[in-house]
Order: structure tokens, then sequence, then C-alpha cells
DNA sequence: ATGGTCGGTGTCCGA
């Protein structure tokens, strides 16, 4: 099973790419977050017609929205919201071989990672603290998952090009890093891309509109992620970065992530 | 230290 994550900023611009990217790498799932799109407009039969047959679908107006396409059956559509709102960031789905898959798009968090000042820094930090406290209160560790998504934190110091410098950078400060890996650690979340990319080693998934030579300079982050529960680890064969798809016309500022168990 | 660019039914907001 190949399973793989996008952020795809806009479904409906992104359209040609994501189907480009379905051809060429073949996954079983795609999970997708910031389809920008309510469920009305999503583009279903493109897909279906790429042999992408189910789907689970929430999304909004203008802001967030996740999905998961599929060419194995899903399960039961379900729908989680936390922080009181319902903005369309967490969906959740079943495989017929009893792997539940969850699509995440946690908050960006702002600029001033302050919550006294910030209310997106403060949104960031509860909905991390409510998802903390929900897995090990509703799913044993023992039970088959994919957790995956735009995270929109590098925990790692060589998940982001310079550590130093991103410190006080919301996606990679200690308090929102301390957070991130307290959720790993409720159920002993396995991260399966680090799982054959040594700590070491710069991984990066997202790259910056902002910066036009984003490619020499090479200021990316990872904030895309994929973690297994322990059953599942076990099972892991290899893991990829599709960091071409950045090249590609009108691209996301993120690139896929992908897994094969 | 600063500003830089995207996408959305938008003339600002969120990333």
């Amino acid at each position: 099973m190949r399973i793989a994550t996008w952020n795809i900023n806009s479904v409906r611009l992104r359209l040609p790419s994501v189907l480009e990217f379905l051809d060429k790498y073949q996954p079983d799932v795609l999970c997708l977050q910031e389809t920008k799109t309510q469920d009305q407009f999503f583009p279903n039969e493109a897909f279906a017609a790429h042999g992408y047959a189910h789907m689970h679908i929430a999304g909004m107006k203008s802001y967030n929205g996740v999905a998961i396409i599929s060419r194995i059956p899903l399960g039961a559509r379900e729908v989680r919201h936390w922080c009181q709102k319902e903005d369309c960031r967490h969906i959740v789905a079943t495989t017929e071989d009893g792997i539940e898959i969850h699509c995440l798009y946690i908050p960006a968090g702002g600029d001033i990672p302050d919550p006294a000042v910030n209310d997106k820094f403060a949104h960031k930090l509860q909905f991390l603290d409510e998802l903390t406290a929900w897995w090990p209160a509703e799913r044993s560790s023992a039970r088959p998952m994919i957790l995956v998504g735009d995270l929109n934190i590098a925990p790692l110091e060589h998940d982001v090009w310079s550590h130093k410098a991103l410190l006080k950078i919301v996606s990679h400060t200690p308090i929102e890093v301390e957070k991130l890996t307290a959720m790993q650690n409720s159920i002993g979340w396995v991260d399966a891309v680090r799982h054959f990319v040594p700590a070491d080693q710069k991984l990066y998934t997202w790259w910056s509109y902002r910066n036009l030579d984003w490619k020499i300079s090479d200021r990316g982050r990872r904030l895309d992620h994929i973690w297994v529960t322990p059953p599942l680890a076990d099972r892991l064969i290899g893991a990829q970065v599709a960091k071409e798809t950045r090249e590609w016309l009108q691209p996301s500022d993120h690139v896929p992530v992908m897994v094969d168990l």
C-alpha cells in the first residue's frame, strides 16, 4: 500500500498537477489539505476518471479543507472538530483491512509566536493540546493507524534550513515542537519518514512562495508528515518526497510525501 | 532587519 499526503493549496487550481502526480506515483490513497472549496465544487469526477473512485471530502469556502481520495474502498467518513470550530481540518477513513487513516491540517499559527497577543498561535497550541488528550482517550496504540498531513511544525533541527535562525519563527519554536512531540508520544506514533531518513540529514517538504530562488537558496522546512502506530511500523518499506513537483507550473508551496507499507 | 508571493468568488485575509 502506498499512501501520500499533499497540501495542494486549492484543489481546483491544482487539479492538473494532482492528476499528473497520481499518474506518476500511483498511490493507493492520497490525502489532501487546503482544498479551499466547498464539497459541491470538489472535482470528484476527474479523480474517479483517473481510477480514484473512493473519496471522503470536507471542504468550506476559501479556507482549509481536507480530502482523502483512494482507489481502494473507504469505510464510513468521519469529520472531527477541534477548538469549537467547524473548519474542515481533520477527516478520517478506514480501509477494508482495518487501517484507520487520519488526514490533518493543523493551523499555521500566524506570525507572532505568542498566544497572548496572537489568537492564531493560541488556536494552534490549543489544537495540539486537544489532539494530544484525544488519542490516548479514544484510540489504542495497538490499532493500526496512519496520521498524515500538513502539521505546520518542523520538529527536528534538520527539518529546517537553519535551526538557529528559525527558533523564534512560527513552525519551529520550542513550544510548538514540545507540543507536537507530546502528541506523537501520546500513543507512540512513529515518524514513518524519519524512519528512513536519518535525523542528521536535511529534509524539507515546503518552500515559501516568497523566495523565488527557492531551489538555489533551499530555505525549506519539513511541515508535512506521515506517522504510523506501532503495528504498522514493522511493515514500513520506504518513504519519499516528490520535490520535483515544486518546479511544475503553478506549483503548490508544499510537495507530496509518501510512504510504502 | 526587511520584504519578498501565492490563492480565494477577494479590493483584504490567511498562508
